[in-house]
DNA sequence: AATATGCGCAACCGCTCCGTG
DNA sequence: ACACGGAGCGGTTGCGCATAT
């Protein structure tokens, strides 16, 4: 029993999507707009399920996507927001123009985890990490090593971010370049984020377009 | 030059949320 | 007030490419 499927597996395709579906989905779209996902695939002429085209839309065709590396200020901002907000990745997508949830949360993963850690902090809690775990974990990397990594990601500019997270450095300076990080957040339900206890952060979720 | 290993990204899966009847 | 269906979200997987041995 359970859930009834979200679509007729037997007839439709995975994995990676052609040029001629990704063809067909945007024209698609660019005719009829977005709206029923579900009917889409059949309307559109795509055997794939309405939840593969959505996905493929938002992640790779929308044309407002940015694409490329993320800058520094872009990965000050992910930190800052997850920071806050924990691993709500569209909302912290939503912050950030051009750039999806499931890139920033395969970039949060492939770089910016190994990038706190690097820095001694933990990146579930955005804590220094303590002592112990410290010396064994990935910073037990030699020195030197540590010191690479931290220069990497610690420009001139962007000293701000180069500090434990316990530093109230958002408090007092909430705005990176462009991206305006004044978290007015009014919590989606009740208090149950985390408000950081050295951060004083109010915040207002402007919920997504 | 061939093979092994690691990394990054795109896509899938299953759960939760939310609107509607 | 409740049940149902669709949309959205976060976690995970798998493939392809790059780098190391």
């Amino acid at each position: 029993m359970g859930r009834s499927p979200c679509c007729e597996k037997a007839h439709t395709n995975k994995g990676a999507w052609t040029k001629e579906e990704d063809k067909r989905l945007v024209s698609y779209i660019r005719a009829h707009g977005e709206g029923c996902w579900r009917a889409l695939p059949k309307a559109a002429g795509l055997l794939r399920c309405g939840k593969s085209c959505r996905l493929r839309w938002i992640n790779y065709l929308r044309p407002d996507l940015k694409r490329g590396n993320f800058t520094e200020e872009e990965d000050d901002v992910i930190i800052k927001l997850h920071q806050i907000l924990g691993n709500k990745w569209s909302l912290i997508a939503g912050r950030l123009p051009g750039r999806t949830d499931n890139e920033i949360k395969n970039y949060w993963n492939t770089h910016i985890k190994r990038k706190l850690l690097a820095r001694g902090i933990d990146p579930k809690t955005h804590r220094p990490l303590i002592s112990g775990a410290a010396a064994n974990a990935p910073s037990s990397r030699r020195p030197e090593d540590q010191l690479a990594a931290a220069r990497s990601s610690c420009s001139p500019e962007t000293r701000g971010a180069c500090h434990s997270s316990d530093d109230d450095d958002s408090a007092s300076a909430p705005r990176h370049g462009g991206i305006d990080l004044n978290l007015s957040i009014s919590p989606p339900r009740e208090s149950s984020l985390p408000t950081s206890s050295t951060t004083v952060v109010e915040w207002k979720l402007h919920h997504r377009p």
